[in-house]
DNA sequence: TAGATTGTTAATCGATTAACAATC
DNA sequence: TAGATTGTTAATCGATTAACAATC
């Protein structure tokens, strides 16, 4: 089939997916370990790889991925297998991180600084472009090379910025309280590292890091006869 | 039945539970889940709550919450509810958090420094009770009141503390060799927040903490029309 | 052509939810 | 007793895996 007929249908069918055709969860969660796989590859100079191959990789099936993948169009050749680079741009356009996503962090604490000095943010085209406090012994200093405004300007400031995503690193209970500005900010998708449940309305997206939880879940696979 | 041999009983069931029953992954985590929200719980006065409080407090399905339970035994009492205390000590002890755990952490970066000085880890009876790197700048030298030990002497260090918890905060390129040498050293599971897939031998479990992935996923969810 | 590997369908597996008898 | 709420069974739902025809 013609190439260009061929991105057209793909772009429509990923244009219309989000509401219909529903992509499980866990297929996003992987997409996400595809991408980060393939970009390490892409700088290698592996041109093509087999689903096998991504299996061997990450441990993720061979079958799995192709039923990731057929959720989105047809990927690869048979008996051929896939260009890693088509691949990876493909999969980095229906994530959206093709294009740079700016992110703003609320809580200029330590968790907040380490994860605005990571490097790997700009590597995976992720750029924290403000961050939000309330203690004013930080307000109007920096954190790395980035401001740190006041939160009672959020909305204010990020109705020009136009944020859509944001990543909480405040204390638990101020938590919702931050979730609440952020949400009439116009901020659609919330990762948060505080250790609680928050509340969203819908059509607002929250992800939960928590590192105790991860810690407590591994807990449980130590033999309970020792120590 | 009395009380004594129900505790017996749940013992018992507990500890050949892990190889048999087989509780899913997903319980597990929502038990973790539930913990929390019971330790917050714990500092009030409340003494009772009954499923449908879980739901409304955590978002978890009040019947999911009883099913989650079931594997374990029997937590509360028809027409009544769940004892707070009762129920967290309960938990605590299935998930083998009820005494403090110590862990260790390897990468003395900017993670790394979060980690340790988070103060909710003592809060849930975790304790890293060592730190290594392989920088000669750091060996010496304390993350906070932590020594820092070049991680060289990890398998020796580690046979006098026998710790079976580590936590990986390396750069990616170093993580797996650095997981090998935690395996050799007695390491039975591993928290990664390094952004790359680990192998461990059967036996050791890891689970992954990936800060890109999340928003990767996240970033799926925000509308392509738009920005 | 023969061998490799895809995309997709159907079968399997496992987790969530609903419903209700038992119990306080 | 009547109302509330558990623990568990059975029904539903959804995700993973296996298998294979189609294709390079």
């Amino acid at each position: 089939m013609d190439p260009f007929i061929q991105l057209v249908i793909e772009a429509w069918r990923i244009f219309r997916m989000p509401k219909e055709t529903k992509v499980p969860l866990p297929t996003l969660e992987r997409l996400a370990t595809y991408f980060r796989y393939l970009s390490e590859l892409a700088s290698s100079d592996v041109e093509t790889i087999s689903s096998a191959h991504i299996e061997e990789a990450t441990g993720i099936r061979a079958a799995q991925f192709r039923k990731d993948l057929s959720y989105f169009g047809e990927f690869g050749r048979p008996g051929i297998g896939y260009g890693v680079r088509d691949l990876l741009r493909r999969i980095a356009r229906i994530l959206k991180v093709e294009k740079e996503q700016p992110v703003i962090l609320i809580g200029a604490g330590n968790l907040g600084s380490a994860l605005v000095g990571y490097s790997g943010l700009r590597k995976y085209n992720f750029n924290i472009v403000a961050v939000f406090d309330s203690n004013p012994n930080k307000i109007g200093y920096k954190l790395w090379d980035r401001d740190i405004y006041d939160i009672e300007r959020l909305k204010e400031i990020n109705e020009s910025l136009g944020v859509k995503i944001a990543v909480v690193t405040v204390p638990a209970a101020n938590a919702q309280n931050v979730v609440d500005r952020l949400v009439e900010s116009g901020i659609k998708v919330i990762l948060n590292f505080a250790p609680t449940t928050l509340k969203v309305p819908e059509g607002v997206m929250v992800r939960h890091v928590c590192f105790i939880q991860e810690l407590t879940v591994l807990s449980f696979f130590l033999d309970s006869d020792e120590v």
